[in-house]
DNA sequence: CTGATATTCAAGTATGTGTTTGAATATGTG
DNA sequence: CACATATTCAAACACATACTTGAATATCAG
């Protein structure tokens, strides 16, 4: 009797963690999850960067939600939807890591898509860190200004990538550029860097995005308090 | 073209993310990983302690082999599972945090299994270096002796808790004994703890497992190289 | 109140998953 | 070689999930 509640108990625990398996077992839901990882965003917004209907991004969100990966706040007719915690950004980066490490195809579809990347330096957080300190680059985040309000690296400034070619005058010719984005699998980053390449500067791509600077607890900042 | 291209490439990209996440999906899955942070076990050895057939457990085991999250080894008609890298218990105990952070379900089911913990005092991963250092405590890992050999706490001795009642002579009346097993859902450490404290010894529970110890980077040791 | 908009709900269909059962492989033993 | 054992495979079933479509809610502006 004893061993029969005990794998009750065992079945029904797993059972509710697997809640959370089943949350992260959609390529759709990844997704959502990665842009929520940048800045809280609409029902519409997501729809319309993934691709996808309107009422099936509401259903994904809502199994996130019974999953408590996400939470929403309404505000008007507009439902807000961000991440829970900042474990689920953690377990998120988690099972890309595990991703990268060990799925040979995540490494062929990324170089596949990014050919240019492989002859492009890129600088790591600790790099990165360093140089921020002496203050010998400039960063810049190129991603839209509301993600850069949402959350970003101490002491980069926002230019996003759109808007990079008419702002140029505003970047300094002698210092090095850092430039970086939402995270590996992001292309505004390169973007930038071919632009600025073009145009003369010394320009680097930051490897990770801003939701992996965050999640080491490295300096960030806030336009608007959360 | 360059957009359809761009959003070919994140479905795909994500759908590829996604079959870790659909591994982990299944609560006899995260079961089995559960075990495997452990020790590596044979098919058979898994299937009785999850109380699954032994067909259904090497198919799980299969889904989780494909989503490259465990590896076999095998020897004579044994097919050896393991976690195929440390990445993948950190992702699990990653989930398990978002559990423990999120899901309300899961501290009522604990809470109801576990209804004479509230009262048991347990140390934390800190607590329990700092008395390791001096030496004021005694560390019992109280599993079976084959995930002891596969790793353990360095200091840590093996008394599997159902030897223990025999083995009392080898444990010192007048320190603090502190049990550990497999992790937070383990009752091993409970049961040793109740025994200990009937025959008027000083015991403690840890609160994590041996895989919460050797993920943090705390010092282990094994009998068997790997 | 009426109309417009953002989101959610409900039903339907196609597809995928978990489990059981019994057979098939493959390795080691006498 | 024949046999025992550990594991995997294949088929069949019940059940769950993803996406689409069209309708239902709910909030705000006029």
């Amino acid at each position: 009797m004893k061993n029969l509640t005990k794998r009750a108990f065992k079945t029904e625990l797993f059972e509710e963690f697997a809640r959370i398996g089943k949350a992260l077992s959609s390529g759709r839901r990844l997704e959502l999850i990665e842009l929520l990882a940048q800045s809280e965003r609409t029902v519409e917004e997501l729809a319309a960067e993934t691709g996808m209907s309107i009422a099936n991004a509401s259903q994904h969100l809502q199994v996130l939600r019974s999953a408590r990966l996400v939470d929403v706040r309404r505000q008007g007719t507009y439902a807000w939807y961000r991440l829970s915690d900042e474990h689920v950004l953690r377990l998120w980066l988690s099972l890309r890591e595990v991703g990268e490490m060990q799925l040979a195809e995540i490494e062929r579809i990324v170089e596949d898509f990014f050919k240019d990347r492989k002859d492009m330096e890129a600088t790591t957080c600790e790099d990165l860190l360093k140089h921020l300190k002496t203050g010998s680059v400039v960063v810049l985040d190129v991603r839209p200004e509301q993600e850069y309000s949402a959350g970003h690296i101490r002491g980069a400034r926002s230019i996003p990538v759109n808007e990079l070619e008419a702002r140029l005058k505003e970047i300094p010719k002698k210092k090095t550029i850092v430039a970086y984005c939402r995270g590996p699998y992001c292309v505004l980053a390169d973007e930038a860097v071919a632009i600025l390449r073009a145009k003369g500067f010394n320009a680097l791509r930051f490897k990770g995005g801003f939701p992996d600077w965050k999640a080491r607890g490295l300096p960030v900042e806030r336009a608007i308090p959360p």
